[in-house]
DNA sequence: TGGTACATGTAATGCGTTACATGATTTG
DNA sequence: CAAATCATGTAACGCATTACATGTACCA
């Protein structure tokens, strides 16, 4: 169900296609949230029914195929605002590593400061791209003010950055403990 | 495919009843990880028959329900052992609320502020609940032996007291900026 | 008498992931 | 000529949540 409101706050932006949807997703913030083309056209569709979207125009470059360019309407927004201040249960954590190093008394302690120092790397990684994001949405913004989409963005990503750096510590005192 | 590992890191540490299992998950670590009866009880047959688990017995208090306690087997052990070393891809974050701060930008700073305290209080009951825990389990550990299965379950109850200030804190910027 | 805790299960539904299907155009 | 990118969709499957079904026993 919160697959729609992923949708609606890009549209929320500006008008894209299914196709723009997926890649922003999936390449811009894919470490926050993902989706597959099944799950995209579909509620495209269903939201152009309930009114929340409508269809901009075709759009036909010379060359391509076509896109079918999606904006967000009055009722969409609504909906995305009322949603965006609903409250609702705080999520959990689910992190499949978490369930792992609940098991590291059971295993070999060399192999799993190997995973430990691997899995570090992999948030290392990510904070490295988060940070270079931040970097540039920060070039994008003129005004300091709030009421900017970029300044939301960044906010996201700083809680990225802060939650990888918590991970990479978090490895590094278990490391220890080993 | 998760869940199969979720349960055999519990009955790692000792026999269970799947209701003991749904008991365990639900409110010792609710915020981490959570599991329905139906997928307990099937998933409890599955591995019967794949020999991950057997049946230690079927206990008959008076005046009660029959238990069906379950154990690990040595097969059992050894696949949440490779399971643990196994490396996989990062998990997402996914925390709706992310999303929603995503649109700060597009709802009334009053009311966002509101919702915002609303959250930072949750998390603050849950660091609450973290720090009993963790200082509960303080008191169960006479060595502080790596092997030891409760100095893995504080390491994994310390992230989530981590993860909770960090949140809490977001939220506390966020409110300035708005 | 009605609610809660114990105890084991099934059914229905929805969400998410992977894979499939099609077709044009650009890049190596 | 093959592979990747652009672009829109469908199908199949598995996992997760909610609700349902059954029955005992204790407590208020």
């Amino acid at each position: 169900m919160s697959i729609r409101y992923a949708l609606l706050s890009l549209l929320a932006r500006e008008p894209l296609s299914g196709y723009d949807i997926k890649q922003q997703m999936n390449d811009r913030f894919g470490p926050f949230w993902k989706v597959g083309s099944n799950q995209v056209y579909p509620e495209l569709s269903k939201m152009e029914g309930e009114g929340l979207v409508k269809l901009q125009g075709i759009e036909q470059q010379a060359n391509r195929p076509a896109r079918k360019l999606y904006e967000i309407t009055e009722a969409g927004r609504d909906a995305l605002i009322q949603w965006t201040l609903e409250s609702g249960e705080l999520e959990r954590i689910r992190d499949d590593f978490l369930l792992k190093a609940y098991n590291i008394w059971l295993v070999d302690p060399e192999r799993m400061i190997g995973r430990l120092e691997e899995i570090k790397r992999q948030h290392e990684e990510r904070l490295a791209a988060y940070e270079k994001k931040v970097a540039e949405l920060e070039t994008m913004l003129t005004t300091s003010d709030s009421r900017d989409p970029i300044a939301a963005t960044i906010s996201v990503v700083e809680f990225g950055i802060r939650y990888e750096r918590l991970y990479m510590d978090w490895c590094d005192r278990l490391i220890k403990k080993m």
